[in-house]
DNA sequence: TATATTTGCGTGTTCGCACACGAAAATAAA
DNA sequence: TTTATTTTCGTGTGCGAACACGCAAATATA
């Protein structure tokens, strides 16, 4: 590999000119950087990134603002994991992490975590935009300080963030519309929201849109039939009103649960092996329903990968100033019972620390 | 961060002790060591892996044996472009890494690019463990010199590989029966192999088996006819062959083609609205299948992952010793028309390197 | 022409760790 | 007790790049 000293030599100038050319710094005559910048392409000159980590003063602060999770809602588990995997990595280059959580139900603590966040001037912000109005403001903040920041998970437009890191909603939205029409035996479905986040997380309206969508544009008859329940978490309020409303229905073959709490309607239904229902993201509870076959279809969204993929984006982007694309989609995952153990590459590839 | 200087004061011994207890280098006495390790441990250090691989003096030489790749055959560029992103970003740890390239129609070929890779005496090699026999003789060199080996995308059974890195074929198989049991109107399935790689690539002869055990397993009425043809590449002999076989028996409605080359089939069949077509791996011509719908599902192995992982995981071997399991199964997707665009992400996540 | 200022560039130190060399201390052999 | 050997450990150098310091040459000002 060439290094610094080789170029330098070549040019018949110290180090520190070629440092200086490298790095645009200024100070150097017309006549030598023109020689300097035709060695260094000839020779194909790229800086060592690993001595350039351990020399370089530059130290950065990547601020991440994330829902926290629970045993009950474990989505945000895994975007956590991939973010501390990501962290880990480029520790040693002189980029610190600091993760801050909030309630996903309650816009004030969403807000009260950015406040905390903010006060530490972080480098850069990457956050899960849960709240609109809110969004709005931490977004005006950020912008007035000059910190770029990236959204994570949920996009929302019309702003100036770095990049959106996550899945195309309506499309993933789509591919559930035509698994279901593909799977369920009448073309008559029930889509279950939860008032709780219907209004502000958009990526749930956008699946529900797509999900239309393939009907509308392959010209499919259907039918759907909206409930709306008063959160997850209540099974006996649950289990009543689905029943009710399968009951008084009784020509609907599949369920659509655009969120990621499909294990709630899957474990509360009277008769499920009667339905095909398709959810969203591979939460343990999720899993286990597509296991024992209670669930048909899970569309996953590479939670890991979101939360990997963000940080090494800003990583570099801080670092080594490369520009990402504005939207970054990830792959959308169809999980079936037979596929679905062999899709979380959260798990370690490696046996438990052995030393050889 | 902790530093080796750090641990060194505390305990109050030098650096260069400290050193020797990291690298178990010996000449420590018991008791100094005790005190060491529990400040270590204390402390949580671990090893700075930047400044670590800047200092060390130890390089490794990564040998890669793998099928060459053309136009008509593009399925080997994807794991070839995720090795090559893995060679960038270890180059700088001082792991060097060399590709060599065989025909995989010939074994001869394959022997022979192993004999020129040989002699470069590598550390460890990682191999497309493509003929049977001849991977035999290979692994058997390999054992005798004492070189660490790893095989990538095809698994071959009773050997001391390091680990094996690629898909679960029999489930992938499983996968393809279950989608064309639901997606194919009738229990009627025409399955196509090639007499060129149906002796020794046996991940073919797993997604067959496979396939049936869908039907098997979960008591499934079905029927299958095997059509043997002399090739992909001759679409004249293709086309009346195939064309033959769904004439005579009529009531076919599926077609699994196990291999990479179901765009072989898909554009030369007579009307291929007529059936469900299954196959493997999203080559470009695959893709343009799937998206003109005369293909319905390509099940995809992650190929440029299993590239990039597997050379990851070899340096890490290498130059942390980190032990990995002994089978490394990547997810295997389902694809669709709607979701195949998103699924490669070997695409760049930046912009042209814009320097901002 | 003499002095001040700017431009251009070389030198030296530092980052955290790996590893070689050799000195002091401990132990063994004489 | 003296000498030889082994054990234990400290010191110093280098990996490649970043960056501060400051000297010399070139140019500007008096």
């Amino acid at each position: 590999m060439v290094r610094i000293k080789d170029i330098a030599r070549e040019a018949n100038v110290s180090e520190g000119t070629v440092d200086r050319v490298l790095h645009n710094r200024g100070g150097v005559s017309k006549h030598t950087e023109q020689k300097i910048r035709k060695i260094l392409e000839r020779r194909n000159y790229s800086i060592n990134p690993v001595a350039s980590a351990l020399a370089s003063k530059n130290k950065y602060e990547i601020a991440v603002l994330i829902p926290n999770y629970n045993d009950t809602d474990a989505f945000w588990k895994a975007p956590y994991l991939g973010i501390l995997k990501a962290a880990e990595e480029i520790k040693s280059f002189g980029i610190n992490l600091a993760i801050y959580n909030f309630n996903q139900f309650d816009p004030k603590s969403y807000l009260k975590a950015f406040q905390k966040l903010i006060k530490t001037q972080p480098s850069s912000v990457v956050f899960v935009p849960m709240f609109l109005s809110e969004t709005s403001q931490i977004v005006s903040q950020l912008e007035t300080q000059n910190i770029p920041y990236q959204f994570l998970n949920i996009d929302v437009e019309n702003h100036n963030n770095l990049t959106y890191v996550g899945q195309d909603s309506l499309m993933a939205g789509t591919i559930a519309g035509k698994l279901m029409h593909l799977s369920a035996t009448t073309n008559k479905y029930l889509i279950i929201l939860s008032r709780e986040n219907r209004t502000d997380n958009n990526a749930i309206s956008k699946r529900v849109k797509g999900f239309q969508d393939y009907f509308f544009k392959n010209k499919i008859e259907h039918a759907t039939h909206t409930l709306k329940v008063d959160g997850f978490n209540n099974p006996l309020n649950l289990t009543q009103s689905v029943n009710d409303v399968l009951k008084e229905h009784n020509d609907i073959s599949g369920i659509f649960v655009p969120s990621s709490r499909i294990s709630a309607v899957a474990n509360n239904l009277n008769n499920s092996a009667k339905f095909t229902l398709i959810g969203f993201d591979n939460t343990p509870q999720n899993v286990a329903c597509l296991q024992r076959e209670t669930v048909s279809f899970l569309i996953s969204q590479k939670p890991f990968e979101q939360g990997y993929e963000s940080i090494k984006i800003i990583s570099d982007y801080l670092s080594k100033s490369k520009k990402p694309k504005q939207k970054i989609y990830l792959p959308i995952d169809i999980l079936i019972k037979e596929n679905v153990n062999y899709n979380d590459m959260s798990q370690n590839l490696f046996e438990e620390d052995v030393t050889i």
